[in-house]
DNA sequence: ATATATTTTTAGCCGTGTCTAAATATTTTA
DNA sequence: TAAAATATTTAGACACGGCTAAAAATATAT
């Protein structure tokens, strides 16, 4: 009774929609997955037949139980892989997602174990998002959005969007990696630029890559 | 134009029937592929349209050059695949194949430089088996069957069969392992058993499990 | 050489996961 | 609150890679 691929797939995306809040509509899975919003209806129902969602007509989906299983399943193969490439591979963290994405469904119980052995049980992948235990349980942080910090203030960064390669290696260059602390030095009005220090140097980024991160209140 | 990962099991398969000399026929495939032969024949049809492989009906099938190159490189990230899993991550030798029976069909050329390279550009797998480089091309040795090996000769072992589990813990606790040197004392005949000397100590088996053997002359 | 057995191909079907176009339900706007 | 816009579902098609059953070609045996 192994899922194909693709239920694997919309069993994540759902769930990554659900975890911002959002309700998971037809249309916002067609977008994020890339296909007519009529293939996620049939696909929809099938998910529904076999009890890993549920369905109100018109209404979006919820993961049951046992689609959130499954979800974070798959979530924490991707994200032990995006560590273990870059750890013991040298994988760029611009690149680990790409390769995870095809690895995620293909790894077995015994290599997730030996990654996760190999690794020394890592709660976070390089990008900072957080890795679901054999149990699905994680670590959530009250984050929030790097754009809502107020200027002056110290933060740590605490999460980076995966999805976008050349975004970064922008971020590379300047540091912004996970752990890393900045201070807001400003944040300029009408979608201006915010300007933060990094390890010393200062900076100057744009909203659109700046709601790209989010941050946790410094150490005391 | 990415191939399929049918397809590619497919080239794999013709690859690995050919290169024990026999024609490769639709009930070849069939078996081997564990698929029904009317399968192979529309498979067969497609690979010709792809001008992967010739075909002359009823007659068995060829790969183009175009062919074997994907064969090749399928082969490639199988034996590397296997020998990362064994070297990096202790996986025993019963359970590299399966595990790279999924992973071969998803692993990046990057990747694929990245285990390379951290393996030092090998040329053998942990079951013997020759690694093709990035141009195809791959150590031939001169290996005949263990039971073709005459009584009191010493020999070593170059390859054994990966594809069953059980026989290879089996071997495994004789300490049957590639680049292993064995002395051969007697082959009983009527299917009678091998007995052999294998780091001093000596062993059993039938023919049945020595079949899936293969040696070279022994060092001078 | 002919009958029989085996192998291969053809024909037709099915499940999966996608698509487009059209119908229908819901939401927004005026 | 009725019309317009948008979102969702239905209907019907298609490529892929399987299947079974029947037909055709090849190989084997008498
Ligand atoms: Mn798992
Ligand atoms: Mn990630
Ligand atoms: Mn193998
Ligand atoms: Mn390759």
């Amino acid at each position: 009774m192994a899922l194909s691929q693709s239920i694997e797939d919309y069993l994540k995306s759902i769930y990554e929609i659900e975890s911002k809040h959002e309700n998971v509509t037809t249309s916002s899975l067609s977008e994020k997955l890339n296909v007519a919003p009529a293939s996620v209806t049939s696909m929809i129902k099938k998910l529904s037949e076999k009890k890993l969602v549920t369905h109100k007509k018109y209404q979006g989906v919820k993961l049951t139980n046992s689609g959130l299983k499954v979800a974070l399943e798959i979530i924490r193969h991707h994200r032990l892989v995006e560590l273990y490439l870059k750890e013991a591979l040298g994988v760029p963290w611009d690149q680990v997602h790409e390769e995870a994405e095809k690895w995620e469904h293909v790894l077995s119980e015994d290599l997730e174990d030996r990654i996760d052995e190999y690794l020394g049980h890592p709660t976070s992948d390089p990008h900072g998002s957080p890795i679901p235990d054999r149990n699905g349980n994680m670590i959530e942080r009250d984050s929030r959005n790097l754009i809502e910090v107020s200027p002056g203030a110290k933060v740590i960064i605490a999460e980076v969007s995966d999805h976008n390669p050349e975004l970064l290696r922008y971020f590379g260059k300047m540091g912004l990696y996970p752990e890393t602390e900045v201070k807001i030095i400003s944040i300029e009005p009408f979608q201006g630029p915010i300007t933060l220090v990094v390890k010393g140097e200062e900076y100057s980024i744009g909203r659109e890559a700046a709601k790209y991160i989010s941050v946790v209140e410094a150490d005391a």
